[in-house]
DNA sequence: CTCCCAAATATGTTCATACTTATTACCATA
DNA sequence: TATGGTAATAAGTATGAACATATTTGGGAG
């Protein structure tokens, strides 16, 4: 970080952003130009515009020109840890509860997120508990075709959670979080009221075509998912 | 992305972790060994490995050197829009409608999170519509002496939420995600059952060692927060 | 045997240069 | 006046070489 860094580039054009040198909708001045006039190769100015760029304050197009963004699109980076390690993190104790375990026929709300019509879908339910308190309660399903050792694996030793993480590469996924109400059965798992809000995140993995897991985490009451930007 | 190409050169390691080919937690070749057996430059290397190490798969220390991560942390980024960019580009029309706006002593809670104790702080509350019907529910504390024209600006033209983005430049911010259940009055302005679940998100901007804004959106009944990894 | 310092080393960064590619602007043609 | 092709341009990428820096390793001093 010292004269001529990449980051003492990203800062000096931050700064210049956020004095309004640079003021929102305009064209920056071009890599070449910039390098000049801040005494290092276009390659490091590259370097930080792109950081700059992923951050949404700078919209970059070839030919074009750079431009501080209209309406910049803060991104900010959540970190999806193994349950395990995210509650070891803190300190606290892990543990992990399977409830049930079932080769089953999945409602139509399921079915539809595995493509493939054939998949035989292993269900599991089980409950994530930190210091012995309830944690988190998991509803899964695994397409058995698509992940090897779905039916032998016995997840009273190891949470479907950190398995799937730890022996199944997949390609991408979807994820949202939204909010829920505990039901009665919820809520007797979680140790809470019925009714009370419900912090969920719903997640779906995929590789290739083929969707491998689909999951619906339900956090006991006062969870944050926290980040910075 | 034809031969030799940063992203070649990610396919192929990303390729051979996903394979096993590289296993969890065990070293992979260094930099000039993949330079030289995938026929690019070492620089070419770093860069495809610096990306896959910022997805989590693999951790990277000097001297130590790469290796596959063994409790991968995905990287999950969330794109973060102000609130009538986010509905216009679902093709609905914006609205907002101002419900409160005063200079107050704030409670407790609200005061810890202004680190300056002299700040006097304006409170403003709304709400944003898409296509008439309520979507969210904000609540907003700004301090007047860190961000200029706060007491002047008219927010019944211009939501609180867009006027800060557009004309107050901020360095960081928290974020934080949770789940509440509406109480009456939000129920009413929500247009939503007393009790309903409520996906939450509280956020707090800073400058400096100034707090400039802190507010909590409410989001009607069925709001998903979507990404992918 | 333990502790500390120095050498070795893998990643991290900078640079000049050259080439690639998307996109715009301009001009000629219909 | 539209349209389509083409040249100009700015970002994107690749490369080899050099130097910087964080760690580890190993050896020497105590």
């Amino acid at each position: 970080m010292t004269a001529n860094s990449w980051q003492a580039v990203r800062a000096e054009v931050l700064r210049r952003i956020r004095a309004r040198e640079w003021p929102p909708g305009e064209p920056i001045p071009h890599e070449a130009d910039l390098a000049l006039e801040l005494g290092c190769a276009r390659a490091t100015v590259n370097r930080a515009l792109r950081e700059v760029a992923e951050s949404g304050l700078i919209e970059r197009r070839r030919r074009a020109g750079s431009r501080v963004a209209l309406h910049p699109v803060r991104k900010a980076t959540l970190d999806i840890p193994v349950i395990r390690v995210e509650i070891e993190s803190r300190g606290e104790a892990y543990d992990f509860s399977l409830i049930t375990r079932e080769e089953t026929t999945p409602p139509p709300s399921i079915r539809a997120r595995f493509k493939a019509p054939d998949a035989r879908l292993l269900h599991v339910t089980g409950l994530h508990l930190a210091d012995g308190q309830p944690h988190a309660l998991e509803d899964r399903w695994i397409d058995a075709q698509a992940v090897p050792d779905t039916l032998t694996t016995d997840f009273t030793r190891i949470s479907p959670n950190e398995w799937l993480v730890l022996s199944v590469p997949f390609e991408g996924g979807d994820i949202a979080f939204s909010a829920t109400t505990a039901s009665a059965t919820e809520a007797q798992a979680l140790t809470c009221p019925e009714g009370a809000p419900l912090f969920v995140t719903d997640r779906t993995t995929w590789r290739g075509e083929r969707t491998l897991t689909s999951v619906r985490l339900l956090f006991a009451p006062g969870y944050r998912l926290h980040t910075r930007l």
